[in-house]
DNA sequence: GTACGACTTCGAGTGCGCTCGAAGTCAACA
DNA sequence: TGTTGACTTCGAGCGCACTCGAAGTCGTAC
């Protein structure tokens, strides 16, 4: 995999992939001939990454993490790895917690609104909130 | 309520507090000889507003709802209030499904971590989800 | 009557996480 | 041989959401 299949396969740019390598956010990557080649190992480790970002976790732990998975298999390097990660877990439970209140509340409020006027329930294409798949604006794209 | 008060409560400063009326993120609190006081309304308005923007609704999508707010219950501003909603909980769905689905994986990490080394377990002062302080927290303030 | 806290406007600065472009080099493929 | 695509370093710029300080005014309370 050359970096531009690998951007298209992550949805970054080459220039991001180039900066998280180079800021130490990802391992470097394999060459040949001065081209970077991206594995199936190179592509899930960047996956966990944009999913540990995604979630919040700060560049600076996520670099920690990864200086410290280059340190090897000692005990302490492993030590250290799993209290990151505990400490991110635990910060995702409490970002889960806040998440479902803030659901329950909306649907409270969506419900008013519904209740408010018959006329003026939310649009059909996105009136239930069971149908909790649509992407983004319902309106445009079809 | 003062703004110093209004402050402690919400945990922002006077500074944002101002900022966020300015930039028409809440209304415009009412003024006793000047001075902004803050009630029950307010704060619980400021409240939800917090939690929108705590789960990732951009402000200028916030600066909407509100403006919509304060044209009245017209059947409109009610519908189009009520599909913001409707999309930011749909959001808020994605995001816990892949915040359920990052907690697995690195709950298998741990476990992994966990089984390397008896030795190697997560130190205890971190290892409870209770005792959870966010690593590096991004919003600064307590 | 003065201290305190709030008010206003203004503008600059901060930290994060990219994002882009320029300029020049190099290797593989048709 | 020439067109690609990738490589490097460098530095500037951007959008977001604050964050801070300065300067000067005003009202209330001890």
């Amino acid at each position: 995999m050359t970096i531009a299949e690998a951007a298209l396969a992550t949805g970054l740019t080459t220039h991001t992939l180039r900066y998280y390598e180079q800021i130490g956010l990802i391992d470097p990557v394999p060459r040949r001939s001065g081209q970077r080649v991206y594995g199936d190992i190179e592509m899930r480790f960047i996956q966990f990454v944009l999913k540990l970002r995604a979630t919040g976790m700060p560049m600076r732990d996520i670099q920690a993490y990864v200086r410290l998975r280059r340190e090897g298999d000692t005990p302490d390097s492993i030590r250290q790895r799993g209290d990151l990660l505990v400490r991110h877990a635990a910060h995702l439970r409490e970002q889960r917690a806040s998440l479902d209140e803030t659901i329950v509340r909306i649907d409270e409020k969506i419900a008013l609104y519904g209740s408010m006027y018959a006329d003026a329930t939310p649009s059909p294409a996105v009136a239930s909130p069971a149908t909790a798949s649509a992407p983004s604006n319902p309106r445009k794209h079809a």
